[in-house]
DNA sequence: ATGGTCGTCATACGA
């Protein structure tokens, strides 16, 4: 089974790259981030004629994650327990959406940003990371992938230049602290060892020409489901050139048949 | 310290 993340940055205006990117790596289950719109402004003729089911949720321009699955589309759950809201605009349930897709539950997240140390959004990431692990916990029995823009840095190769992040989110210690827990936890993440380099560019600055980018973008699984796990890549062509997403897609093969055991 | 580029909706804001 093949899975992907990608953050995308508008489904609506990169839907046509979106079926591409299915037809051209043949994913199973795709996660998106940052869709940009709510369910009923979704296009899905083309997704659905390639055999996809798609589970959204998004709240107007702000935020929204997806799943489009040709294996299965199970239990859709929106948020997951304990997720902190935050109130208007940013709606809470438009960043997670989990589903069981092949056997796996996978889990679409868009970790809230946080814009600055300090800042009231950046005391609502480190809590909704907090609340993510804790109602992770109880996940860890069955094979579970945490996929999505985890907007962190775990180290310092995963900057272009740290020294330029001195005053930014995503290597800030409680960050990384709250990613850590996670692998504290048992969860391992593994995209890494198979899929070095940068998943995320800015649009400013040509940095992407440049490959002056972060890496943020991870799959979080449970020790079993890591086992399965047989390669990974990130699209980085999906980056280049006009109409790109500041995201390349990340994707990651499963060993044994989508609904093994 | 500033500005650069996107997407969305409306010409401001978040990333």
């Amino acid at each position: 089974m093949r899975i992907a993340t990608w953050n995308v940055n508008s489904l609506r205006s990169r839907i046509d790259r979106v079926e591409a990117l299915l037809d051209r790596h043949e994913i199973d289950v795709l996660a998106l981030q940052e869709t940009k719109a709510r369910e009923d402004q979704l296009p899905l003729m083309g997704l659905e004629a390639r055999g996809y089911d798609v589970a959204a949720v998004g709240v107007d321009q702000w935020n929204g994650v997806a799943l489009i699955s040709r294996v299965g589309l199970d239990d859709v759950e929106v948020g997951f327990p304990g997720m902190p809201g935050w109130g208007d605009p940013v709606a809470p349930e438009a960043r997670a959406i989990g589903a069981i897709c092949g056997g796996v539950r996978i889990w679409s997240l868009y970790v809230p940003n946080g814009r600055k140390p300090g800042d009231p959004h950046y005391v609502y990431k480190l809590d909704w990371l907090a609340r993510l692990r804790d109602a992770a916990r109880a996940w860890r029995d069955t094979p579970t992938a945490l996929v999505g823009d985890w907007n962190i840095c775990p180290t310092d190769d995963d900057v272009f230049d740290v020294t330029r992040f001195l005053t930014s989110t995503h290597v800030t210690p409680p960050e990384r602290a709250a990613f850590q827990a996670f692998l504290d936890d048992g969860w391992l993440e593994v995209t890494r060892a198979h899929a070095p380099g940068f998943t995320y560019w800015d649009y400013y600055r040509q940095r992407f020409e440049r490959d002056r980018g972060l890496k943020i973008d991870f799959v979080v699984a449970t020790p079993a489901l890591a086992e399965r796990v047989t390669g990974a890549f990130i699209d980085r062509e999906e980056r280049a050139g006009q109409g790109a997403s500041d995201h390349a897609p990340v994707v990651v093969d499963l060993e044994g048949r989508a609904d093994a055991t």
